[in-house]
Formats: C-alpha cells, structure tokens, sequence
DNA sequence: CTGAAAGCGCTTACAG
DNA sequence: CTGAAAGCGCTTACAG
C-alpha cells in the first residue's frame, strides 16, 4: 500500500484537497456532509496528515525543546529534574505538540549551541529553559535567535515581566525551613547552598539568613555543587571541630536531595548521630530522603506540577504570544526522623 | 532581517539553489571553491537549513522516538531508564539525530497508539522499544506500520533475527549472584521478579532456579511489580514464619532496585537485621543501592552503555536497513554490605 | 561542474 | 461551499 496523501483521499472523495484540509483542521469552508465525509476516510484509513509537510506550510514545527544540562554521570539521579520532565510531557502531549529532549554537559556553551541549531533549522517552535543565572545570557540569546522560550525560576519582579516564565518566594520556603529548626531547638546551622550563580540559590541564601537573623539564629554559609560527594565534604569542613570554634553546629540545611544524602553518609563516619548530634533538611524531596536512614525532612516542591505550568505558559506563548509569568505555591514541608526532636 | 533561504545564499553567491544543497550536504557536483564559499557564507550568516523543507524532500524526519511507559507516579525514580535514556541520547546526538520523547501510563494500549500517531504523521524515522514481553504484539505492529524499531531485551534465537535487538545472557547473570549467596552460606533463598510477562523475567527465573538447584539451594518465587511497595509486600509475605515452613529463608533477590529498598523497609518493620538475618540482592544497581543502609549489593547493568548501543543498532537500521543484534556484556556483581558474610 | 525545473505533502488566499 | 493554484524551503534527477 503506497503511502496515503491528501491528494489521495481528496481523489477518493472526489473532492479537492482544500476541502480535504479544511475539513481535517476543523476549519470552516466544507459542508458538515463532506467533512463527516473525510474525517471518516482518515479514521478508516488509519491516516495522519505528514508533520512535516505541514510543519513545512505552516511554518510551525510542532514540537519544543529543552535541553537538560547536567554531568552526564549524574543524569537520572536528580529527581527533581525528572519529574519536571515528566510534567512538561503531559502538559504537552494534551496539546499534540511534541517534545525534543537534548542532554549535555555542564558546558553553557554546548546548551548554547543547541539553541543556535534549533533555532537556525527550526526544529522546535519554543524552549523550555530552566535555572536563572546571575547575568544569564541566554535570554538575549533567545531574543536574538527568535526562539521563543520560557524560563523556569526566574526572579519576581515589581515591573511587567520582560519574558515568559515560573516564580517561586524563596523568602517563604527558607521561612518554613529555619522556623522547623527553630522550633526544634537549634540555634546555629549550617546551609549547603547549590552555586552562587543560580539566581534562585541567592535568594534562598538571603531568606535563610534573613530569617534565621530575625530568630537570633546563627548561619554558617557553605557553597557546593548539588553532588553527593558535595554534601558530603560540606558536612565533613563544617562539622569539622575547629572550624566550628564556640557552640557546636546542630543542624545542616542542603540545597537539594543528593547533597543530603551525602551529609548523611558523611555523619556516618565521622560517627555523629542523626538527628541526635546533627539534624538535616533537604530542599527537595524525593524517594532518596523518603528511604534515607534516618528518613530526611525535606520541602516538597512538587516538581510535576512545576513542569507543567511551565509547558502551559510555553503553549500559551506560543499561542497567543502572551508573556506572564506564574508564582508556584510554596514548598511543603515533609517532616521525617532527620529533624525529630530527641 | 528576515529568514534567510537557500534561494537567499544561491542569490548572494550568484550561483543556484542546485550548487548551494550539494555543497552544503557534502556531494559531488560543486566545485571545491564554491563548496567552501557556501560553507563560509552559511557559517557567517549562522544559517542552517529549514529541518522541515529537508525532512519532506528528504522523506526522512530525521529523528527517532522512545515511549517511556510507566506508572506516572514513579517516572523520574527508575534510574534504570533514566541511564538508558541518557545513553540514547549522547549516540543520537553525535548522529545529528532528534529524540522525540513520549511517556505514558502503563496501559499497553496508549504506547501502540503513539507508534500509530507517529509512523502515520511520519514524525519519526524509527522508534526504540523496551523490555520484551511474552507474545509481545508490537513488533508486528511495527512491521505493519512500517516503522523501523530496535527491541531492548530481545531473546536470544539461533536462528537470524526477524528485527534488530540487543540480547542478553540472563543465564550469566543469575549464575554470577546465585554463586555469590552460595559462596556466602545460603541455602534457601527468596526471589521477588518483575511481572512474569517480560520475558526477560522468565529468563532469570529459569536461570535462578537452575542454578540453585546446581547447587543444591532451595528458591522461592514470588512475582511483583518493580514498585518499592511491591518489593516491601514481597518480603513481608515470604518472611512471616507461617510462609516458610522448615529452613527459614536467609536471602533475597530483587528484581529491581526499588523493590530492594522495599524489601529493606520490610526488613526493619519486621525487626529482622540485614545481612545478619536476611540478605538483599538487587538486580540493577543504582544510587539508592549505594545509599541505603545497609548498603545494597547489587549487578551493575551500565544502562547508559545499553541505552548507546540499542541507539546505534536503530541508526544502522536506518541507514543500511542492517537488522542485526548485539549482545549485551554480563553484569558485576558490587558487593556491599547488605550480603557481606557476618 | 552548473542551472532550470519538478517534486516532497501539506496550507491558504483567491476566484467562482 | 468548492476548486485551481501558489507557496513553504529544501533535494535531486535531468540537461547542458
């Protein structure tokens, strides 16, 4: 059976092939009659229209981008990522638009490049971007490729957004994190925070010391890179005796899921106890701290639901061409045996 | 400025449309000066060619599709996949090739219907497939749709393939941790597989149950889901003491990585020590097994090795219509503590 | 080695 | 409401 074309059905139907695409578009110009007529055909013949003929005539390509850009021997360990990928993809299969996935390296320049390529061969109609940078440069990249884009966790600002994308009050969760500390009787903690150049990294480091100073709370800053290996050596420097002259440290804030982990393993075997000698938070939940022992508290921030309004606001963008930005609710606290009182 | 076309190059080169495509896609025809005038012009100008005007000349989309089907719930916490996925994707990336990403629910029947979507709408060139199951329809789906695919986890035949697949010993594998648990004492073991309609389960299922008995070790099976609470389930059903009349059962082995951690909560609640009461066994590694404690023993699998070979055997499909299958080299076994001999 | 032309399979003004 | 035709931006025989 040779491949089925526009021009095929129209010729069964004795129609003419406008008729044809007006009718499986839903658009006006056939008869109710002969649009039955050819959705029908389609239906029994098992036929799709090509995508990229008609990506080819409508200039619109049907699908967006994102590309996750990670150490690649770290790729599938970060839940957090995973999970806003699986939002994004429901969010997009709803609208019949289909989703291309590049991982690369931690290289900007390689994340860069293929936004070059996408754009160049207009391969995708949007991308999903994710992870604001300190004087990031890929909006005016994306400004200039005419690559339409959304931008997950960009800052809030009082001014009319400038493009697309997702708001989180860092100033609230970090209230939600030290409050628990506070309550459970710690007084000086340490915050293993992701890289300084993430924009949202800087402000939950501004809310942590902003709130932990309105509880006369001491906080000892410690910049890592989200590894487990990361946590790990942050808790062995700050638990570390004589870097901690004067009151001992209780408890330690980590800036995600595996550096959790490696705080815990890093207790361990410097033999402190959990939560006895060192309490521990995560600032992502995920099956890692659900399973850890001790079970780690974590905020729960829902990843699933992230990625998909950030996909909604691309299709919308898309769309409409309306650029706004959504704030997500604030983080859950998941309270677990890392942070019980003893 | 507006988009610029290969009309737009062929212009400013005073030379034609014909001249601009072959120096561009490296044929005979065009000079070598000419070829190098249109590469420096293209380079300049940061043009690359429409992908959708070359995929319908071409007939050729020039990307390839995965449907990960899953509980939604769990997606992001199977690093298995995830590994797989970020094999795939480095192979497709060095070939220039698009990953076309789908995730489903677990019903069978939405997977075929994304095969059906894409192969009709020619979205994608050829689909990879995972995990073989018992009278598995969708090969012949495949064939009839004329979508070119490559099985992960095929069985191994003498006879010449029908498609292209990776294989792999299932025999080796069991061999290498029922000798490991033999070695380290015991004789009466519990095994938790995944759903027996994979036939990569029935495989190992065979493979455990010969081999033990090769050595004289008595196995229970019990057949679960991959979820963590199945695991869990698992573990609590073959430990209670009115299940395992006689010798109690001194190890277990986990299909999957999860269902391990699973069997390890079980362990605890039931006040059983790991390894000194029961050892786990996982059947895939992965960073919860490193994690846990205590630490999983488990057969390291390399998924990303496997996500790049299954890759490379759907690009040489494409390209020579070669059907072919590679063998998968067995998994290593890591020892941790949870099956250290006490 | 180069140019004019047809073709890939749709969509969309434009006449009727 | 329907049909003939141009156009989307490439690729590729076919002449020269």
């Amino acid at each position: 059976m040779a491949k089925e074309t526009i021009a095929g059905l129209a010729k069964r139907l004795g129609i003419s092939k406008a008729s044809v695409s007006y009718a499986l578009n839903g658009q006006s110009g056939v008869s109710d009659l002969t649009r039955r007529r050819v959705l029908d055909l389609a239906e029994e013949l098992d036929w799709y229209p090509s995508s990229s003929a008609r990506a080819l005539s409508r200039s619109r390509a049907g699908a967006v981008g994102m590309v996750l850009s990670a150490d690649p021997a770290l790729i599938g360990t970060e839940p957090y990522h995973m999970g806003l990928l699986a939002g994004i993809e429901a969010a997009l299969a709803e609208s019949d638009t289909a989703l291309m996935l590049r991982m690369v390296g931690n290289d900007p320049a390689q994340e860069h490049a293929v936004y070059e390529r996408w754009a160049g061969e207009r391969k995708v109609d949007g991308v999903l971007v994710f992870d604001h940078l300190l004087d990031d440069p890929r909006p005016a990249l994306l400004d200039r490729l005419g690559l339409p884009f959304v931008l997950h966790g960009t800052p809030e600002t009082g001014a009319p957004p400038a493009f697309s994308g997702t708001t989180t009050d860092h100033d609230v969760d970090a209230a939600t994190i030290i409050d628990h500390l506070h309550d459970a009787g710690h007084r000086r903690i340490g915050h293993v925070s992701g890289p300084h150049r993430l924009l949202h990294e800087k402000e939950r480091i501004r809310g942590v010391r902003e709130r932990a100073a309105s509880h006369g709370m001491e906080v000892v800053q410690y910049e890592a890179n989200y590894a487990l290996q990361a946590g790990h050596d942050a808790a062995v420097t700050l638990l570390r005796p004589s870097e901690t002259p004067g009151a001992p440290m209780t408890a330690m804030v980590f800036g995600n899921d595996l550096m959790a982990m490696g705080g815990l393993l890093a207790l361990r075997e410097l033999g402190l106890r959990c939560p006895d000698d060192v309490a521990i938070i995560s600032w992502d939940d995920s099956l890692h701290c659900r399973l850890a022992f001790p079970a780690v508290t974590a905020l729960s921030r829902n990843p699933g639901m992230q990625g998909r309004v950030a996909a909604e606001l691309l299709l919308d963008l898309l769309d409409t061409g309306t650029i706004r930005t959504t704030s997500m609710p604030p983080g859950e606290l998941v309270v677990r045996a890392s942070t019980a009182t003893v």
